[in-house]
RNA sequence: GGAGAGAUGGCUGAGUGGUCGAAAGCGCUCCCCUGCUAAGGGAGUAAGGGCUAAUACCCCUUCGAGGGUUCGAAUCCCUCUCUCUCCGCCA
């Protein structure tokens, strides 16, 4: 959420900021339902003062045994007209949410222009795509030949989109979640969390998934709703909800695994085969808690954490800087990490990191303790993969593929995989 | 699933219709006292929102959540959620 404060002094510049987005805020509509809520509030205000005020009185008459009939009289009306005006007021203050909640978060003066992903700045690359000899295959045909992926199989016990996994490449996948889980803990500083998958709409609205990308997440018909987590970043963001944390409590950084449970409606001609893009995925998240000043050296340091895990995994990579029509809803700033996939013969997201600024912690009421001015004040929040378990798999599938189709085992990997060094 | 108890400020815990945003204690901050420490004395110490140039005044809201009764609700009524104890069941 954006500062409200913020859209009543300066609409104008908000929605020239929101336009780079390709989102058009209607700044005059705003702001005559803003001048609407200030006259009803400071109204209703002022008949709550005199009803505290009168109460006081009969009150004190009372005590004194004296008539009060006279002073019931007198407020006779106001509770009729309190209630008038507290209704108008509310329906003027859940409109004026509903419009907050449905603003994307103003971006950072650095992300470059675009409309979308076309428009993305390659800030580094780290690698050399290998020039292969033989013709590379994609994960799906190396997966299926070895015996130990199995699309068929899932779409029997749970339709498209989902995969069953055997053998030394499930082991794989476990091997990458425990590497990157331990390289995060040891030599990035991250405390490990374990989280529920299932949270309620609350947490949602705290990280901004909810209330405009309900039809991107699954839900549970129980009396009290569900969702299946679209990412770790909700359960952990949410730690922060209604906390204050001490001046000595920050920074800090989490790391979650967990699988990631998305609808992926609207993008049914995408990536229809293989692992790229599933209902159901495993992740392992990055999540930040600074103070404001400190949240753009977060996003480097964070975007550099998971850069780690590629690089320990000798994957050539990129990252982009996310132009403006890219930069997803709740973000300031965000940095794709791409990996090399040789099947496809060219670079895949396999992370982002994002810096949300206060927009989540506003909508959370995160906030930190100002050592100086003793007063509560919103912090910071970042997320971003450490990376992404199945597209990592894919990557390591495609990038280490020998000519007979036997996958090579990076040299991290081994020790959790037994010491195994090929799979065939 | 059955039976019972409870939910109050950073913590413990009073408060069953009026001047209660809320006693007391603990903790914390500042000051005094003290050679240091310990002990002691005094003052202060919730969050959100409105108004505003203001993190100054002032005002509003909040005692698990939502509704109701009342001039007035932490206190009375209804619904819900959660926590704890016992029994059953279960990983």
């Amino acid at each position: 959420m954006i500062d409200p404060k913020l859209l009543r002094q300066s609409a104008t510049d908000v929605a020239a900021n929101l336009a780079r987005r390709g989102y058009e805020f209607d700044a005059g509509a705003y702001l005559s339902l803003e001048e609407r809520r200030k006259s009803l509030q400071v109204e209703t205000e002022q008949l709550q003062s005199e009803r505290n005020a009168s109460a006081k009185r009969i009150g004190a008459a009372k005590a004194e045994g004296e008539d009060i009939e006279p002073l019931l009289a007198a407020v006779k009306d106001l509770g009729d007209r309190l209630a008038v005006g507290e209704t108008a007021l509310q329906k003027v203050q859940a409109e004026l949410r509903d419009i907050e909640l449905d603003l994307p978060n103003l971006l950072d003066q650095s992300v470059p222009d675009g409309t979308d992903e076309c428009d993305n700045a390659e800030v580094r690359s780290w690698g050399e795509p290998a020039a292969l000899v033989f013709n590379a295959r994609d994960h799906i045909e190396l997966g299926e030949s070895l015996g130990m992926l199995d699309f068929e199989a899932a779409s029997k016990i749970s339709g498209s989109r989902f995969v069953v996994m055997k053998g030394p490449l499930a082991r794989l996948q476990r091997a990458l979640i425990q590497f990157m889980l331990d390289t995060h803990i040891e030599e990035h500083g991250y405390e490990e969390t374990y989280v529920p998958y299932l949270v309620q709409e609350q947490a949602l609205v705290g990280t901004s998934q909810l209330p405009k990308f309900e039809e991107d997440l699954f839900k549970t018909e129980t009396e009290t709703p569900f969702y299946l987590i679209p990412t770790a970043e909700v359960p952990v963001t949410n730690l922060a909800r209604d906390a204050i944390f001490e001046a000595d409590e920050l920074p800090k950084q989490y790391v979650a695994h967990t699988p990631c449970f998305r609808s992926e409606a609207g993008s049914y001609g995408k990536d229809t085969r293989g692992l790229i893009r599933q209902h159901q995925f495993e992740k392992v998240e990055l999540v930040h808690f600074v103070i404001a000043d400190d949240s753009m050296a977060a996003l480097e340091s964070l975007t550099g954490h998971a850069e780690t895990i590629l690089q320990k995994l000798q994957l050539p990579y990129r990252v982009v800087a996310l132009c403006a029509g890219d930069v997803g809803f709740g973000a300031t700033k965000t940095y794709d990490i791409e990996v090399w996939l040789p099947g496809q013969q060219k670079y895949r997201e396999i992370s982002s990191c994002s810096n949300y600024n206060d927009f989540q912690a506003r909508r959370m009421q995160a906030r930190r303790r100002n050592p100086a001015s003793g007063k509560p004040e919103l912090i910071h929040t970042l997320n971003g993969s450490g990376v992404a378990a199945g597209r990592a798999l894919v990557a390591v599938m495609e990038n280490n593929q020998n000519n007979d189709g036997s996958i090579r085992i990076p040299a991290v990997l081994q020790p959790y995989m037994g010491g195994l060094q090929v799979i065939a």
